[in-house]
DNA sequence: AATAAAAATGAGATTCTTTCGCATATGAGA
DNA sequence: TCTCATATGCGAAAGAATCTCATTTTTATT
């Protein structure tokens, strides 16, 4: 139920608000920008703006409902939150996107970053390469 | 020796890309973003447009001669390739970044990309958060 | 249900970064 | 030195995201 993810985060229940984290929830692709989410919301029948959606987004992420990622070379893509920390495969031909997480990975960059006095805030790590479909 | 790189990389040698070339390899500060290096040029007289500053970075870039990357929220820096692969650790508070490379990220990088199909082209990883002189 | 105050929205203007187009200037080879 | 392909500088343009502000929608309160 939405609506009471956006009290819990503090956000009054608006229908913007609401429609787009519908949107999220229903969606088939995890990973869409504003741009993708408002022409989703254009063609549904919504009349919502751009601007709205921009700003939407961008209260979801500070509540932690969404994440932000900037792929290589295109517009920032949200994703729900669902699920905890993930990285990206991307496929640079046809833009399919496949999550991982591994913890190898994850231990070895809280050590680099002990190593060199920094207190770790967040990471990102994105693979590009050519999925099986594009080789 | 400058003008051979130029050469090499089958690049005119003309007095921008020398003149930024000879900027990049000066420079205490190995990641600048393109702007900082025509303010740089400015400063020590150079009449170069900031176009041209762009255009030589991306022929540079294709040429493997410097590496672009997008640190969050800010514009793209470039570096000298010289030296190799690393990634970066980014502080969030000051902005000082610091190279580092790790086999064992670098192998289980391959290991995912293989498990699930990809031929990896290139990654990006870079760790934020605060380093020891902004804790 | 009606009202008022606070907050959110939509539309367009605006900012910021990067690229483009084109007239002029420059470099490499003859 | 001459020629021509190429590179440059400038301003215009594009693309993404944010901002402004008048209007609308919520929520809280009668
Ligand atoms: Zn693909
Ligand atoms: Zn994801
Ligand atoms: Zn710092
Ligand atoms: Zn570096």
């Amino acid at each position: 139920m939405e609506t009471a993810d956006l009290k819990k985060a503090g956000l009054k229940v608006t229908l913007p608000r609401m429609k787009i984290l519908e949107l999220l929830e229903a969606s088939t692709l995890r990973h869409q920008s504003a741009e993708d989410i408002y022409k989703a919301l254009l063609a549904a029948g919504e009349e919502i703006g751009l601007a709205t959606v921009y700003r939407v987004l961008t209260q979801f992420e500070a509540a932690g409902l969404v994440n932000r990622h900037h792929f290589e070379g295109g517009q920032a893509v949200f994703e729900l939150s669902q699920g905890g920390h993930h990285d990206h495969l991307v496929c640079v031909s046809c833009g399919k996107v496949v999550e991982f997480m591994d913890d190898v990975i994850e231990e070895r960059q809280n050590q680099i970053a002990e190593e060199n006095g920094f207190e770790i805030t967040e990471h990102s790590m994105i693979l590009y390469g050519r999925c099986p479909d594009c080789r």
